[in-house]
Formats: C-alpha cells, structure tokens, sequence
RNA sequence: GCUCCCAUCGUCUAGAGGCCUAGGACAUCGGAUUCUCAGUCCGACGACCGGGGUUCAAAUCCCCGUGGGAGUGCCA
C-alpha cells in the first residue's frame, strides 16, 4: 500500500504557520516512504471562508517549497480537492443520508436558543457541556414531516451511549481511551446542509485514498467521532497520528496575539523557506545524528514519525532568527544580492510614498526606511518620556496602547490600517482624559498626559525608535502590528527597569 | 465544571534500564579575533516536576500527586 498523506486547512485568514509545521511533517513522511502528498482545501464554513485564503495557501506552500501532488491547483484523479465543490457534487449529503437510513444519525431540529439554553443550565449545574441528545429518539417519519414543512434541521450522529472507545495512537505510550457516554452527538450536516469537518474530513480521506492523518493534538479529541464514522460508513480508517502543539512563549496555543503566525509575514520580513522549514523540523523532532543545520529534501530522507515527540514545543523566533543568519550567509553571492532586493522589493511601494517627504535623493531611502526593516529598536530612554511626563507614566500610558492594539488585532475583522489605528488612539485619549466627578490627583494627572502631543510622542520614539518619523499613525500601519506589539512591549520594559 | 493529552537546562532537543559526575543547539554572561558592530572560535551558567513503587540498577517502566496544554461550536 503506498503512502497518501494530506493537509486539510482551512482558508480562513493568513496561512498559518502550523499549517507549514504539519505540512513539513507530512510532506517529509510521504517522500520517506515514496508516497503521495496531497493538498485538500476545507471550506465548508461559508461564512469565514475566502478564496483569496485559498490562493494564499497555494502561494504559501509553493514558497516553502512543500510542493503537493495533488491539489486545487495542480488537479488529480481523486478530487475535486475543495471541499465546497464537492458539496456541490453532493458528496456529504449522500453520506449523511446513508447513516440516518442506517439509524446512525438522525434529524435534530433545535435551534441555537434551544442550545445555549441548555449549556447554560449545564455550566450552572457544573455538568458537563455537551448536546442532551434530545431529538435522538424523534421518530423518522414524524421528522421527515417537519421538514416537508421547511423547519431547519442538522443531522447528528448517533454515537454508542455505553462503553470505552480505545485507540492505540504511535506516538502515545497508552492508548486513548474514553468513555463513549462523554461524547458528543456532533452534528454532521448543517442547517445550510453543508458537511461539518467531521464528516467532510472522514468521507473525504476515505474518498481519496488517504493512509494516514497526521495532524496537531487539538484533533485528539475528536478521535472517537471519526473513527466511529469511519466504521459506520464501512470504511477502513487512516491510521490517525496526533502532534504536539505548536506553543507561545506561555505555553498556550500559538495565537497572532502573541506571536506571528501568517507566513505571509514571515516572508515579507525576509525569511528564507530553507530557514522557515528547517527550524519547524526542530520542534518535536531532530535530525538523527544531531546535525542542527539541514533542508527539508535532506530531513525527507531520514525522517521518522516514530522520533516524534509530542510535547508541544514553544516556537521561538530567537532560534529561527539564528537559523535564517546561517542559512544566508552561506548562500552564494547572487541569491544574497536577490534577497536583499526582494526584502526591499516587498515593502517599497508601500513605503516610498512614506518617506520621499524626508528624502531627496534615491539613496536617502536607506537611512529613511531604516526603523521599517530592522529587526528592533532601541529609543533613548530621555526620547521615551515626553517633557514633563515620568518615566511610570510614559510606561503607564504605552501599556494602554499596547493593551489596546492587541485587542484591537484579536478582535476578528479588525483592520490595521491608518483609519482605524488613528480611531483607535485617538479614542484611547478620549476615554482617558475624561475624569470621573470623584478623583485623586494622582488621577488628574495621568489624565492630563492623554492628549495627542505627548501621547503620540512616546508611541513614536517606541515604535520607530526615533523621534523623527513619517506621520505616526501612517508609520504604525506600515510597521505592522507584530513589530508595534512588540516594539511598545520592549519600550514597557526598558522604562519599568529604569523605573526600579 | 467535565473529558483527554503532555512533563529533561529560560527555550528547542539527545536519551528507548546500566554507556549519564545527563550530551548538543538557541538565548544569557565572560574571553579571544576585530577600529566598531555582527560573525567566528573558546569558556561559564544552567535541567531529569514531587512522592511512592518495580529492579542488582531508573531521566528511562508502573502508580499517585502537582503543573502545563487542548477539547468541550450548526469553526476547522
């Protein structure tokens, strides 16, 4: 049997680097074993799916070099390889309908009332969160009668009430073993009667031939729903194999809160794919004879699922960094003179209209575009307090803006562009120099620091470490809210300890 | 709350019962090279989460605690 291995994401957002860390697993697993590796697109939530996502997926993948045989854009004899097409073909529904004929599934008519309503009661009652399985034992007929009459329905799975679902995972000393009455009656078709990723996934694994799942820990608990949708659809499963998470420097998931995840990002900052992959092959696994500097055609040939650790490593940009350096600099001299242009080439017509108010002559765009490229910044401490401020109030005031410009970028939908950034700070002032009718001096104080002079002041010299730059809030749209979180975040640090 | 997963230096890891007074890399600190910085070379600091077993022998196996993480969505 020939290996066929897969990623399945999702084009929603940038793509994600653990989507090039299960990518690299994957690719490197297939050519170890001479077998396919497959690029399949999930978009089976209409409301948050893009193909502007998609086609930076395929842009993404292609720049890492994790080049997949088959896919949307490289076509094969198993696809389509976008789930909504296969919607279209009516694939899932085929399916779905082939577990309620079968009693696996049935029709479930609550609405989204009826089901925060119930886990509020749950949460209350401290019991465990989950569906009440109410409509499970609804007649088929009487179903089939409601929804003649148009009311929406999902179809959930009917999962076994008793006994232990047990999985011998690879990488797991112990096998998984829960208890099927903890699980979930999930939905498999949606009201819009589009699949739900269980479905999708399972039916579409099984469709193209896929041996083996390799993907991150936060799948493990859905385990037991696919494989027991596997079994009732009389498919032979994929050998599921679950890895570590990636990890923030606190040990959470990896979140654009406080890390960059889009490779969109990391290109542009000039990282090279060698790098990009060769540090994601250091997280979890290791190249047998220790060796630390390698390519991922290199790791192909060695590669070991079994090596695998699953403790979710913290990704740290200090490793990748040291990584990128040597991968440069060994590179010969006409691909270093190229990367420097394109590392330019990426941001330049966003920065040109910035800077040629301060340049007159071609070359001054060094100096001038200096701060935007660098890897970060170090502001005179004097520069970082306005006139008249003290060191724990300039601190004080960036740890607002910071708060608020990660809020800002975790909300979904929130752009970082001038408009909004400008709206942002300007709110921030607004909402701070207003005084409750009962205050303190202290208080009266720190409210009259919150006018734009002294405010924007200290977000520039933090920001750009200058006191000279384009107008602010142009200059922190262009910086990009990775370097303005982090940079504020340096600027907080330097003034705590001088405040010590 | 409930369920599941995980646990070696600050970080990434080596280690599959004796080779471990636990090895390497990043970061940090010091020295050398250098006009400076970076790089490079050398060195220092620095870990088996705790407690019980099993065994002649445990970082490695088992149990319990603790800690961390994930899931708990008509998201994936």
């Amino acid at each position: 049997m020939t290996v066929r291995v897969r990623i399945a994401p999702s084009p929603t957002g940038d793509p994600h680097v653990g989507t090039a860390y299960i990518g690299l697993l994957n690719w490197c697993f297939a050519r170890r074993h001479g077998g396919q590796f497959i690029l399949r697109i999930e978009d089976t939530d209409q409301t948050r799916c893009t193909e502007a996502s998609a086609q930076a997926i395929y842009e993404s993948l292609r720049w890492l070099g994790l080049t997949y045989d088959e896919g949307p854009d490289v076509g094969g004899d198993r696809g389509p390889y976008v789930q909504s097409e296969r919607v279209k073909l009516g694939i899932y529904k085929k399916y779905a309908d082939q577990l309620v004929a079968q009693g696996d599934a049935y029709y479930c008519f609550c609405t989204a009332r009826d089901l925060d309503a119930m886990k509020a009661r749950q949460r209350a009652a401290n019991e465990p969160i989950m569906y009440d399985r109410r409509h499970r034992g609804l007649d088929l007929g009487e179903a089939q009668k409601r929804i003649d009459a148009c009311e929406p329905y999902v179809v959930r799975m009917k999962t076994p009430l008793a006994g232990d679902f047990v999985y011998k995972d690879r990488l797991r000393k112990q096998p998984v073993v829960k208890a099927w009455k903890d699980i979930d009656d999930q939905v498999l078709l949606k009201s819009d009667g589009w699949p739900t990723y269980h479905l999708a996934a399972v039916v579409d694994d099984h469709l193209m031939g896929i041996t083996h799942v390799i993907r991150a820990e936060e799948w493990l608990n859905s385990l037991p729903k696919h494989i027991w949708l596997n079994e009732r659809l009389g498919f032979t499963p994929p050998e599921y194999v679950h890895v570590g998470l990636l990890r923030n420097a606190d040990k959470s998931k990896i979140s654009k809160r406080k890390n960059p995840t889009s490779l969109l990002w990391y290109r542009r900052q000039g990282f090279l794919p060698e790098a990009m992959l060769n540090f994601l092959a250091t997280l979890g696994h290791s190249f047998p004879d220790g060796r630390e500097l390698f390519s991922h055609q290199e790791l192909a040939q060695v590669f070991d699922l079994d090596r695998i650790n699953v403790a979710g490593p913290v990704f740290d940009l200090a490793k990748l960094r040291h990584l990128q350096g040597q991968w440069f600099r060994k590179m010969d001299p006409a691909r270093q003179k190229a990367e420097v242009h394109r590392a330019i080439d990426e941001r330049f017509d966003q920065l040109l209209p910035l800077l040629k108010e301060r340049m007159a002559c071609g070359g001054d765009f060094i100096a001038a575009a200096q701060t935007f490229y660098a890897a970060k910044v170090d502001p005179h401490l004097d520069e970082l307090v306005p006139k008249g401020w003290t060191a724990a109030q300039a601190r004080k005031v960036l740890e607002i803006c910071q708060t608020a410009f990660k809020n800002h970028l975790a909300g979904e939908g929130n752009a970082w562009d001038v408009a909004s950034l400008e709206g942002l700070v300007r709110g921030l002032i607004g909402e701070q120099s207003t005084l409750p009718f009962e205050h303190t001096e202290e208080q009266k104080a720190f409210a009259a620091l919150w006018a734009p002079k002294g405010v924007f002041m200290a977000l520039r010299v933090a920001a750009t470490g200058s006191k000279e730059s384009p107008p602010l809030f142009d200059t922190l749209a262009a910086l990009g809210p990775m370097a303005v979180i982090e940079r504020t975040g340096a600027a907080i640090h330097k003034l705590g300890v001088v405040k010590a």
